[in-house]
DNA sequence: TAAAAACTTGCAGGCTGTGCAAGTTCGCTC
DNA sequence: GAGCGAACTTGCACAGCCTGCAAGTTTTTA
């Protein structure tokens, strides 16, 4: 059993949290210094102290330590996306599900800023962020579409995911950026206010 | 020089791009029946009778060989782009850059059924779909900029581009599942009208 | 304290992707 | 139409990613 919600984790979880987030951190400060190509899973390792075999029990992809985060689990924001209030619209409510992510990010805020740095110099690995990976996205869908209650063939559900995934990566990167100084939690709403207003032209500076 | 745009293409270039759409059609058809990690690039370079090495003249990586098209080149798109009259707002502006593509694949339609439904299994590759590579992508952000006259620091853009490419990768996914017997155009069309009316949430069945 | 479960590590090995140095095909010009 | 140069193909060597397996070690549980 690995650690139960209300338990207290024991010695080995704290050790394993430890580990993946050393790993974490050599990946990303590596990458930032040198590039993702220079950077290889062993000197990663070597900086976690770990074997590089170990590497591959945390992650399955050298990509994965930099752009994965426990915080960011995708089973939470699934639950509470089913939690929210059925009369909210599912474009809204996929806004409220992300609150406590949001909170954990913008909590984390240094190791986001340098993450976010990371992906934006190299976009591949952005669609990794935020359950660019099915499994979560599907569990998404698959929500939405009982809130609406359409059939999991109605074309509405994968497009409000797909469209509020944009706006979530645009807003983290925008916050990244440091372009504007608001917190990550005003930017995320700024679009997706901008999403149900139906994305109008901005009026352009005088 | 590779055959400027008026020439008659030479018969180098006519076996190169024999030999491309024989290693994509390869790749398609053998990930397909087997899925994408029991085919190698050795068997695809076998299939179509090159050797490995020159698979990766034509590609960059596997994936390639099952994402990119010919037809798809980003280049057209951000030139329409830029065509599109101002007083089109910079959403429809996308759809209307878009045509041309969406022409060209429904053009194509078994080999993007076939590519769509491989994508459908390996949803890694989706990204991959329509700029998901920086280089357009950023090209198209500052088209957009310049049509509203922002700069290129404002929020507004990058939001656009990437529900856009959001709102067509999903029209093209649900034309490739058949739910919905309309032609891609009708279905593209549809997701960018249900962005610009701000994703309501649709009335659910009665 | 002892068994069970979980975690780490090394090793072997397949696959991806790249640089280099031939060899071959094609296009162009005289 | 001979030949030169550019473009393309190929084999080879090699770095790096990632996995399965079979130890060994640490933590938990009884």
């Amino acid at each position: 059993m690995t650690t139960t919600d209300h338990a207290a984790p024991g010695r080995r979880d704290r050790k394993k949290a430890q580990t993946r987030a050393a790993l974490t951190a050599a990946a990303l400060r590596l990458v930032a210094e040198r590039g993702l190509e220079h950077v290889t899973v062993e000197e990663i390792s070597e900086a976690a102290d770990v074997s590089s075999r170990t590497f591959f029990n945390y992650f399955t992809c050298k990509d994965e330590a930099l752009t994965d985060d426990p915080a960011l689990d995708g089973n939470p924001v699934v639950a509470r996306l089913a939690a929210v209030p059925a009369q909210v619209s599912a474009l809204q409510a996929v806004r409220v599900a992300l609150d406590e992510s949001i909170d954990a990010i913008q909590a984390d805020r240094e190791l986001w800023r340098l993450r976010l740095a990371v992906i934006a110099q190299n976009p591949a690995l952005l669609p990794r962020l935020v359950a660019g990976n099915s499994a979560t996205e599907q569990a998404m869908i698959a929500v939405v579409a009982t809130r609406l209650g359409v059939g999991l063939d109605h074309g509405h559900p994968p497009l409000v995911i797909a469209v509020a995934g944009a706006a979530f990566r645009t807003a983290m990167l925008r916050w990244a950026a440091g372009d504007d100084a608001r917190p990550l939690h005003d930017l995320v709403d700024e679009a997706f206010a901008a999403i149900a207003a139906g994305l109008p032209d901005p009026p352009s500076l005088s």
